[in-house]
DNA sequence: AAGGCGCGCAACCGCATGCTA
DNA sequence: ATAGCATGCGGTTGCGCGCCT
């Protein structure tokens, strides 16, 4: 049997997401949650492979996402997770709640670009003392801090008690529902072999109405109502 | 004013891993 | 035991935007 790519290149969408994928998206995983990735962007009326799916719910629409620039408690933490954990990013980002390890990773990476042009205009400077510092261009001024005052020693403790004991952010390992909480009959069922086709629904519908299908397994509380997850929507669903 | 350059971010790609039949 | 599948993860790339010259 050949193995099937997650990508197959035959039609699918790639590149920057559109507000109109990310409505479809949203609205599905909302409604009926991430049972099978590899499958949801058919029956959500998406051209994307699922992967590419997954890879932007985890990191640009799920909830209770963090946006926005890292504070200094962030950064430092950041640096000492990294210190312990290395390129594990997945696990630093598992003690930076509503952070993703791709925005992790990115800074990291314009982390580390600062400390070598730091690192450089030092060892100029140490040449010359004439340097004037000019080289190392911060031309996005927000970040001068970091290179002034390196992170050492950041109040973290808090950060990762916190993190510990807070409930867990609404995510795709902890808020969609496992496909092992899922019934072989639902999945079996004749629901899942009609296609969502989100842009069949395409008014806004409050929550309110009790619109679901028969079968659908998550439209419990413990799905639609779990971290607030409605205030992200105006409180309503876009079908 | 305009072009070049660098940064930040989003997304893709390929490999690893765990699960299941 | 093994092959295939689904998902997770980390590295890399490409684009858009803002700053600089």
């Amino acid at each position: 049997m050949v193995r099937t790519r997650c990508c197959e290149k035959t039609g699918l969408k790639k590149g920057t997401w559109t507000p109109e994928e990310d409505l479809k998206l949203k609205a599905y995983i909302t409604r009926y949650g991430s049972w099978n990735w590899r499958q949801l962007p058919k029956f959500a009326g998406l051209s994307r492979c699922g992967k590419s799916c997954r890879l932007r719910w985890m990191n640009y629409l799920r909830p209770n996402l963090k946006r926005g620039n890292f504070s200094k408690d962030e950064e430092g933490l950041i640096v000492k997770l990294h210190e312990s954990l290395g390129n594990r990013w997945s696990a630093i980002a598992a003690q930076l709640p509503g952070r993703t390890d791709n925005e992790i990773k990115n800074h990291w990476h314009g982390y580390l670009k600062k400390q070598q042009s730091q690192q450089i205009s030092v060892s100029q400077g140490e040449k010359s003392s004439s340097n004037d510092g000019s080289k190392c261009k911060i031309t996005r001024g927000k970040k001068l801090e970091i290179e002034i005052n390196p992170p050492v020693n950041p109040p973290t403790h808090e950060i990762l008690e916190s993190s510990q004991f807070s409930p867990p952010p609404f995510s795709g390992e902890s808020s969609c529902f496992a496909e092992n909480d899922v019934s072989p009959e639902i999945l079996s069922g004749s629901f899942w072999t009609e296609p969502f086709l989100a842009d069949k629904y395409d008014t806004a519908v409050p929550l309110d109405t009790g619109f679901f299908p028969p079968y659908s397994p998550f439209v419990g509380e413990e799905f639609l109502c779990s971290s607030g997850f409605y205030d992200e929507f105006d409180n309503v669903l876009i079908w």
